[in-house]
DNA sequence: TTTTGCAAGCTCCCTGCATA
DNA sequence: TATGCAGGGAGCTTGCAAAA
Protein backbone atom coordinates (compact mmCIF):
# COMPACT_ATOMS: atom_id res chain seq x y z
CA UNK A 1 0.00 0.00 0.00
CA UNK A 2 1.52 3.29 -1.22
CA UNK A 3 2.12 6.13 1.47
CA UNK A 4 -0.75 8.84 1.42
CA UNK A 5 0.40 12.26 0.63
CA UNK A 6 -2.45 14.15 -0.97
CA UNK A 7 -6.15 14.97 -0.10
CA UNK A 8 -7.58 15.84 -3.14
CA UNK A 9 -10.85 17.86 -3.39
CA UNK A 10 -12.31 18.13 -6.37
CA UNK A 11 -15.56 19.81 -8.08
CA UNK A 12 -17.60 19.55 -11.67
CA UNK A 13 -19.65 22.16 -12.92
CA UNK A 14 -21.95 20.43 -15.62
CA UNK A 15 -24.97 21.35 -18.17
CA UNK A 16 -27.70 22.04 -16.72
CA UNK A 17 -31.51 23.70 -17.66
CA UNK A 18 -34.28 25.28 -16.01
CA UNK A 19 -36.30 22.91 -17.97
CA UNK A 20 -35.29 19.87 -16.36
CA UNK A 21 -32.39 17.50 -17.72
CA UNK A 22 -31.56 13.75 -17.21
CA UNK A 23 -28.38 13.38 -15.52
CA UNK A 24 -26.85 11.54 -17.89
CA UNK A 25 -27.09 14.64 -20.45
CA UNK A 26 -25.70 16.72 -17.69
CA UNK A 27 -21.95 16.74 -18.86
CA UNK A 28 -19.10 17.93 -17.14
CA UNK A 29 -17.89 21.46 -18.31
CA UNK A 30 -15.41 22.44 -16.20
CA UNK A 31 -13.28 20.80 -13.58
CA UNK A 32 -11.68 22.09 -10.61
CA UNK A 33 -9.48 20.80 -7.69
CA UNK A 34 -7.31 21.62 -5.45
CA UNK A 35 -4.31 19.40 -3.76
CA UNK A 36 -3.03 19.07 0.01
CA UNK A 37 -0.04 18.44 0.86
CA UNK A 38 -0.04 16.28 4.13
CA UNK A 39 3.10 16.74 5.08
CA UNK A 40 4.06 20.26 4.37
CA UNK A 41 0.21 22.02 3.95
CA UNK A 42 0.89 23.14 0.74
CA UNK A 43 -2.23 23.62 -1.51
CA UNK A 44 -1.98 23.43 -5.66
CA UNK A 45 -4.63 24.33 -7.87
CA UNK A 46 -6.33 22.74 -10.70
CA UNK A 47 -9.27 24.46 -12.81
CA UNK A 48 -10.24 23.55 -16.71
CA UNK A 49 -13.13 23.59 -19.07
CA UNK A 50 -14.39 20.89 -20.67
CA UNK A 51 -15.84 20.18 -24.12
CA UNK A 52 -18.79 18.28 -24.03
CA UNK A 53 -20.23 16.39 -27.06
CA UNK A 54 -23.50 17.82 -27.35
CA UNK A 55 -22.69 21.03 -29.20
CA UNK A 56 -25.70 22.99 -28.55
CA UNK A 57 -25.44 26.71 -26.69
CA UNK A 58 -25.42 26.68 -23.58
CA UNK A 59 -28.60 27.55 -21.30
CA UNK A 60 -29.40 31.03 -20.02
CA UNK A 61 -29.56 29.59 -16.65
CA UNK A 62 -26.30 27.68 -17.02
CA UNK A 63 -24.84 30.38 -18.11
CA UNK A 64 -25.83 32.72 -15.12
CA UNK A 65 -25.40 30.35 -12.35
CA UNK A 66 -21.71 28.79 -13.41
CA UNK A 67 -20.34 31.84 -15.23
CA UNK A 68 -19.07 29.96 -17.78
CA UNK A 69 -19.93 31.20 -21.12
CA UNK A 70 -20.12 29.59 -25.17
CA UNK A 71 -16.80 30.80 -25.97
CA UNK A 72 -15.37 28.96 -22.58
CA UNK A 73 -15.81 25.72 -23.71
CA UNK A 74 -16.17 25.63 -27.77
CA UNK A 75 -12.26 25.34 -28.01
CA UNK A 76 -11.78 23.51 -24.71
CA UNK A 77 -9.67 20.27 -24.34
CA UNK A 78 -12.72 17.23 -24.42
CA UNK A 79 -13.35 15.10 -20.87
CA UNK A 80 -10.78 12.39 -21.98
CA UNK A 81 -8.18 15.35 -22.20
CA UNK A 82 -8.63 17.13 -19.20
CA UNK A 83 -9.15 14.13 -17.13
CA UNK A 84 -5.59 13.07 -18.67
CA UNK A 85 -3.91 16.40 -17.24
CA UNK A 86 -5.76 15.59 -14.17
CA UNK A 87 -4.45 12.50 -12.88
CA UNK A 88 -0.76 13.91 -13.89
CA UNK A 89 -1.89 16.63 -11.82
CA UNK A 90 -3.20 14.14 -8.93
CA UNK A 91 0.43 13.00 -9.15
CA UNK A 92 -0.30 9.15 -7.73
CA UNK A 93 -3.95 7.97 -7.49
CA UNK A 94 -2.67 5.08 -4.94
CA UNK A 95 -1.39 8.22 -2.73
CA UNK A 96 -4.04 9.98 -3.06
CA UNK A 97 -7.71 10.32 -1.15
CA UNK A 98 -10.57 11.59 -3.06
CA UNK A 99 -13.21 14.10 -1.58
CA UNK A 100 -15.96 16.50 -2.50
CA UNK A 101 -18.78 17.83 -1.51
CA UNK A 102 -21.67 15.83 -2.05
CA UNK A 103 -21.29 12.42 -4.43
CA UNK A 104 -22.63 13.46 -7.36
CA UNK A 105 -19.22 14.90 -8.10
CA UNK A 106 -18.25 10.55 -8.05
CA UNK A 107 -21.88 10.29 -10.33
CA UNK A 108 -21.18 12.27 -12.77
CA UNK A 109 -17.39 11.02 -13.04
CA UNK A 110 -18.28 7.63 -13.31
CA UNK A 111 -20.99 8.70 -15.84
CA UNK A 112 -18.50 10.56 -17.97
CA UNK A 113 -15.89 8.30 -17.79
CA UNK A 114 -18.07 5.63 -18.79
CA UNK A 115 -19.51 7.97 -22.34
CA UNK A 116 -15.40 8.83 -22.82
CA UNK A 117 -14.69 4.77 -22.48
CA UNK A 118 -12.00 5.40 -19.79
CA UNK A 119 -10.89 2.39 -17.88
CA UNK A 120 -13.34 1.17 -15.41
CA UNK A 121 -10.58 0.04 -13.11
CA UNK A 122 -9.20 3.44 -13.21
CA UNK A 123 -12.50 4.94 -11.69
CA UNK A 124 -12.92 2.34 -9.49
CA UNK A 125 -9.45 2.78 -7.60
CA UNK A 126 -10.45 6.06 -7.07
CA UNK A 127 -14.29 5.25 -6.00
CA UNK A 128 -12.51 2.98 -3.56
CA UNK A 129 -10.09 5.91 -2.54
CA UNK A 130 -12.74 9.01 -2.58
CA UNK A 131 -15.00 10.16 0.48
CA UNK A 132 -18.74 12.32 0.33
CA UNK A 133 -17.43 14.68 2.45
CA UNK A 134 -20.55 16.46 2.79
CA UNK A 135 -22.18 12.82 3.92
CA UNK A 136 -19.12 12.69 6.55
CA UNK A 137 -19.77 16.07 7.84
CA UNK A 138 -23.33 15.50 8.58
CA UNK A 139 -23.18 12.70 10.25
CA UNK A 140 -20.87 13.92 12.43
CA UNK A 141 -21.54 17.76 12.52
CA UNK A 142 -24.33 19.26 11.24
CA UNK A 143 -27.26 16.43 11.65
CA UNK A 144 -29.07 18.22 7.91
CA UNK A 145 -27.24 18.56 4.53
CA UNK A 146 -25.66 22.17 4.52
CA UNK A 147 -24.15 24.15 1.71
CA UNK A 148 -20.47 24.64 1.30
CA UNK A 149 -21.42 28.14 2.52
CA UNK A 150 -23.31 27.49 5.42
CA UNK A 151 -20.67 25.03 6.65
CA UNK A 152 -18.22 27.74 6.49
CA UNK A 153 -20.24 29.73 8.65
CA UNK A 154 -20.56 26.90 11.55
CA UNK A 155 -16.88 28.06 11.82
CA UNK A 156 -17.29 31.52 11.60
CA UNK A 157 -15.45 31.26 7.70
CA UNK A 158 -16.63 33.03 4.57
CA UNK A 159 -16.23 31.59 1.25
CA UNK A 160 -13.21 32.48 -0.39
CA UNK A 161 -13.54 33.03 -4.27
CA UNK A 162 -16.55 32.85 -6.50
CA UNK A 163 -19.32 29.77 -5.71
CA UNK A 164 -19.39 27.97 -8.68
CA UNK A 165 -16.55 28.16 -9.86
CA UNK A 166 -15.46 24.48 -9.01
CA UNK A 167 -11.85 25.07 -8.14
CA UNK A 168 -12.95 27.56 -4.76
CA UNK A 169 -15.55 25.24 -4.16
CA UNK A 170 -13.04 22.25 -3.84
CA UNK A 171 -11.08 25.11 -2.46
CA UNK A 172 -13.50 25.83 0.41
CA UNK A 173 -14.74 22.02 0.99
CA UNK A 174 -10.90 21.81 2.39
CA UNK A 175 -11.12 25.02 4.58
CA UNK A 176 -14.50 22.96 5.90
CA UNK A 177 -12.40 19.61 6.11
CA UNK A 178 -9.31 21.54 7.94
CA UNK A 179 -11.44 23.16 10.44
CA UNK A 180 -13.22 19.49 11.22
CA UNK A 181 -9.28 18.36 11.61
CA UNK A 182 -7.85 21.00 13.51
CA UNK A 183 -10.42 22.19 16.20
CA UNK A 184 -12.61 19.42 17.23
CA UNK A 185 -13.75 20.98 19.73
CA UNK A 186 -15.59 23.96 18.07
CA UNK A 187 -17.23 20.63 15.79
CA UNK A 188 -18.02 18.81 19.25
CA UNK A 189 -19.43 22.42 20.44
CA UNK A 190 -21.45 22.60 17.04
CA UNK A 191 -22.56 18.94 16.89
CA UNK A 192 -24.26 19.51 20.27
CA UNK A 193 -25.99 22.78 19.19
CA UNK A 194 -27.12 20.99 15.77
CA UNK A 195 -28.12 17.10 17.15
CA UNK A 196 -29.18 17.95 21.24
CA UNK A 197 -29.64 21.77 22.38
CA UNK A 198 -30.50 23.42 19.30
CA UNK A 199 -28.39 26.55 20.67
CA UNK A 200 -24.41 26.87 20.97
CA UNK A 201 -23.09 26.66 24.48
CA UNK A 202 -21.24 29.82 25.98
CA UNK A 203 -19.38 28.00 29.13
CA UNK A 204 -17.67 24.76 28.17
CA UNK A 205 -17.75 23.68 31.90
CA UNK A 206 -21.92 23.42 31.51
CA UNK A 207 -21.60 21.31 28.66
CA UNK A 208 -21.22 17.53 30.79
CA UNK A 209 -24.12 18.27 33.58
CA UNK A 210 -26.18 19.46 30.62
CA UNK A 211 -25.81 17.13 28.22
CA UNK A 212 -26.52 14.58 31.68
CA UNK A 213 -29.63 16.11 32.07
CA UNK A 214 -30.91 15.89 28.53
CA UNK A 215 -30.15 12.28 28.28
CA UNK A 216 -31.81 11.44 31.60
CA UNK A 217 -35.32 13.56 30.62
CA UNK A 218 -34.93 11.87 26.68
CA UNK A 219 -34.36 8.03 28.11
CA UNK A 220 -37.13 9.27 30.90
CA UNK A 221 -39.38 10.19 28.62
CA UNK A 222 -38.64 6.72 26.50
CA UNK A 223 -38.83 4.43 29.29
CA UNK A 224 -42.85 6.01 30.31
CA UNK A 225 -43.92 5.12 27.10
CA UNK A 226 -42.23 1.81 26.77
CA UNK A 227 -44.00 -1.70 26.97
CA UNK A 228 -43.02 -4.61 28.63
CA UNK A 229 -44.63 -7.09 25.79
CA UNK A 230 -45.23 -5.97 21.45
CA UNK A 231 -47.00 -7.56 19.09
CA UNK A 232 -44.08 -7.98 16.51
CA UNK A 233 -45.38 -5.59 14.05
CA UNK A 234 -45.11 -2.66 16.53
CA UNK A 235 -41.26 -3.37 17.13
CA UNK A 236 -40.22 -2.00 14.20
CA UNK A 237 -41.63 1.50 15.41
CA UNK A 238 -39.47 0.80 18.52
CA UNK A 239 -36.64 0.03 16.85
CA UNK A 240 -36.80 3.50 14.99
CA UNK A 241 -37.58 5.26 18.14
CA UNK A 242 -34.21 4.19 19.65
CA UNK A 243 -31.97 4.29 17.15
CA UNK A 244 -33.55 7.71 16.51
CA UNK A 245 -31.98 8.57 20.06
CA UNK A 246 -28.71 6.76 19.70
CA UNK A 247 -28.33 9.13 16.60
CA UNK A 248 -29.15 12.23 18.73
CA UNK A 249 -26.10 11.50 20.84
CA UNK A 250 -23.85 9.03 19.62
CA UNK A 251 -21.02 11.07 18.21
CA UNK A 252 -20.27 11.79 21.83
CA UNK A 253 -18.78 8.74 22.31
CA UNK A 254 -16.09 9.61 19.19
CA UNK A 255 -14.90 12.73 21.76
CA UNK A 256 -12.01 13.85 19.53
CA UNK A 257 -12.03 17.05 21.85
CA UNK A 258 -11.37 15.30 25.00
CA UNK A 259 -15.27 17.63 25.80
CA UNK A 260 -17.23 14.68 27.72
CA UNK A 261 -16.46 13.46 30.97
CA UNK A 262 -16.01 9.56 31.45
CA UNK A 263 -19.54 9.71 32.91
CA UNK A 264 -21.59 11.14 29.74
CA UNK A 265 -19.60 8.67 27.23
CA UNK A 266 -20.73 5.73 29.80
CA UNK A 267 -23.94 6.75 29.79
CA UNK A 268 -24.05 6.95 25.68
CA UNK A 269 -22.39 3.54 25.70
CA UNK A 270 -24.96 2.49 27.85
CA UNK A 271 -28.01 3.10 25.16
CA UNK A 272 -26.03 2.03 22.24
CA UNK A 273 -26.33 -1.38 24.08
CA UNK A 274 -29.83 -1.39 25.08
CA UNK A 275 -30.11 -0.58 20.70
CA UNK A 276 -27.84 -3.81 20.45
CA UNK A 277 -29.79 -5.86 22.62
CA UNK A 278 -32.73 -4.67 21.38
CA UNK A 279 -32.20 -5.43 17.61
CA UNK A 280 -30.63 -8.80 18.93
CA UNK A 281 -33.83 -10.08 20.39
CA UNK A 282 -36.03 -8.66 17.52
CA UNK A 283 -34.02 -10.72 15.28
CA UNK A 284 -33.67 -13.87 17.39
CA UNK A 285 -38.39 -13.42 17.73
CA UNK A 286 -38.27 -13.25 14.33
CA UNK A 287 -36.18 -15.87 13.88
CA UNK A 288 -38.64 -18.35 15.85
CA UNK A 289 -41.65 -16.59 14.44
CA UNK A 290 -42.90 -15.43 17.50
CA UNK A 291 -46.32 -13.45 17.55
CA UNK A 292 -44.94 -11.09 20.69
CA UNK A 293 -41.75 -9.58 21.92
CA UNK A 294 -41.31 -9.61 25.19
CA UNK A 295 -38.65 -7.16 26.99
CA UNK A 296 -36.90 -9.00 29.37
CA UNK A 297 -35.71 -6.95 32.66
CA UNK A 298 -31.97 -7.39 31.42
CA UNK A 299 -32.50 -5.72 28.51
CA UNK A 300 -33.70 -2.63 29.71
CA UNK A 301 -31.96 -2.45 32.83
CA UNK A 302 -29.51 -0.06 31.12
CA UNK A 303 -31.78 2.63 29.96
CA UNK A 304 -32.72 2.49 33.86
CA UNK A 305 -29.05 2.78 34.64
CA UNK A 306 -29.01 6.03 32.16
CA UNK A 307 -31.94 7.64 33.91
CA UNK A 308 -31.13 6.93 37.67
C1' DT B 1 -35.76 26.63 -12.22
C1' DT B 2 -35.56 21.70 -11.75
C1' DT B 3 -34.05 17.66 -9.49
C1' DT B 4 -32.96 15.02 -5.57
C1' DG B 5 -33.16 13.31 -0.92
C1' DC B 6 -34.96 13.31 3.53
C1' DA B 7 -38.34 13.83 7.24
C1' DA B 8 -42.76 14.73 8.92
C1' DG B 9 -47.55 14.88 8.32
C1' DC B 10 -51.67 13.50 6.04
C1' DT B 11 -54.89 10.40 3.64
C1' DC B 12 -56.78 6.34 2.25
C1' DC B 13 -57.54 1.64 2.62
C1' DC B 14 -57.38 -2.64 4.99
C1' DT B 15 -58.12 -5.42 9.02
C1' DG B 16 -60.13 -6.72 13.23
C1' DC B 17 -63.60 -6.33 16.44
C1' DA B 18 -68.19 -5.36 18.32
C1' DT B 19 -72.96 -5.17 17.65
C1' DA B 20 -77.45 -5.90 15.59
C1' DT C 1 -74.04 -11.77 7.53
C1' DA C 2 -74.02 -6.81 7.33
C1' DT C 3 -72.65 -2.60 9.21
C1' DG C 4 -69.94 0.74 11.66
C1' DC C 5 -65.97 2.13 14.14
C1' DA C 6 -61.03 2.36 15.54
C1' DG C 7 -56.30 1.55 14.73
C1' DG C 8 -52.39 0.83 11.87
C1' DG C 9 -49.63 0.73 7.73
C1' DA C 10 -48.44 2.03 3.12
C1' DG C 11 -48.01 5.42 0.15
C1' DC C 12 -48.62 10.12 -1.13
C1' DT C 13 -47.85 15.07 -0.26
C1' DT C 14 -45.48 18.81 1.46
C1' DG C 15 -41.67 21.47 2.92
C1' DC C 16 -36.97 22.27 3.20
C1' DA C 17 -32.24 22.51 1.68
C1' DA C 18 -28.75 21.59 -1.52
C1' DA C 19 -27.08 20.43 -6.08
C1' DA C 20 -26.41 21.95 -11.10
Amino acid sequence: MAELKYFIFFDFEMLCSNRGMAFEEMEAIRLGAVKYHIDSGKIDYFDKYIKPTQQKPLSKFCKKLTSISDEDIRNAPNFNEVFSSFLTWVGGVKKSRFFSWSNSDLLRLKCDSHLHRISASLITKIESRYVDFQAVFTKRVSKDNLSVNNALKLYGLSFIGHQHNPMYDAYNTLRIFLSFHHDPLQSDLIMLDRFIFGEMFERIDEVNPLVIAKMNKDVHTFLVNLEDIYKMKHVDKLLKQTKRLVSKYENILINRSGLFSKEVTEKVQLLKEFYADLCHSYKEHVKHSSKVMMLDEHIVTPMKQIAS
